[in-house]
DNA sequence: GAATGTATGTTCTGGTAAGAACATAAAATA
DNA sequence: TATTTTATGTTCTTACCAGAACATACATTC
């Protein structure tokens, strides 16, 4: 229970090292939701959301500065007025492309180190962990 | 990868909420110092963001709170002036005594649902992880 | 088809979060 | 001992975080 947290936290840590490093600007959030929409046509906040484990309300200011930095768009669904899609622009794209692959071979690198079999108990129990809340 | 953190943020979200219903008014950071300095005659503030894993600049905005609220007092070490020694008041020594058993048994029973062999191996994986990075 | 309920996204608030720059104090070393 | 290095804590900045309140828009139910 300290030990889920300690590892979360020296994950994230790396993670975050990895992003500053890269010269890419990212910050993690904002790299979560480039690495989600990247290779599709674009996704609703409510998906984005879904997958990245960012509220609602913190994923609309992670998407502001997404904007800002002209990495994404956003327009309405004509059809359904309520949702958003939010999708990388040309510039968002070519990061995506040359972030992404990058970013997990930096990730893959360490957790190769655990093994095969510690994975995949890893995984297991993990899940099981998420599934007791 | 996206297990470890979907497993935390299920555990991070149950706690949070244990927290706030138990109307001690302690945020999760909050309550981390104080569990971490309870049963002690204080501890300094390189000793407390070891444990909690709260990095010190952040921890002293945490302390500050803590301190407004009259649950702990700070004083400076006679012989190290650099050392600050962070305790509990008997106002914050009543809430540890009250909230540290209930929100132990709290996570308690999650966990338990776990089995003895899954949280064995789970605590030495974790390990691992942490160790990884 | 009007009243009620649900879904989606934004805004607002208080509180972290990490890192960098800073101030001070102690320790090491030349 | 004077200088440099390391340790500790605070302050500042930018960004995130969850939850609550809100505004719209769609869906249901009668």
């Amino acid at each position: 229970m300290q030990e889920l947290a300690g590892a979360y936290q020296a994950f994230s840590l790396y993670d975050a090292e990895g992003l500053r490093k890269s010269g890419s600007g990212l910050t993690p959030s904002q790299a979560r939701v480039i690495f989600t929409i990247g290779g599709t046509e674009g996704m609703t906040c409510k998906d984005i959301g879904d997958i990245t484990l960012i509220t609602k309300g913190t994923l609309t200011g992670v998407i502001d500065r997404l904007e800002e930095k002209g990495l994404v768009e956003r327009w309405s669904v004509e059809g359904d007025g309520r949702k958003t899609i939010v999708a990388l622009t040309r510039r968002g794209a070519r990061i995506y492309d040359r972030e992404f692959p990058r970013h997990v071979e930096f990730l893959k690198s360490k957790f190769d180190k655990l093994g095969a079999g510690d994975r995949k108990q890893a995984t297991e129990l993990l899940q099981k962990i998420r599934g007791l809340f």
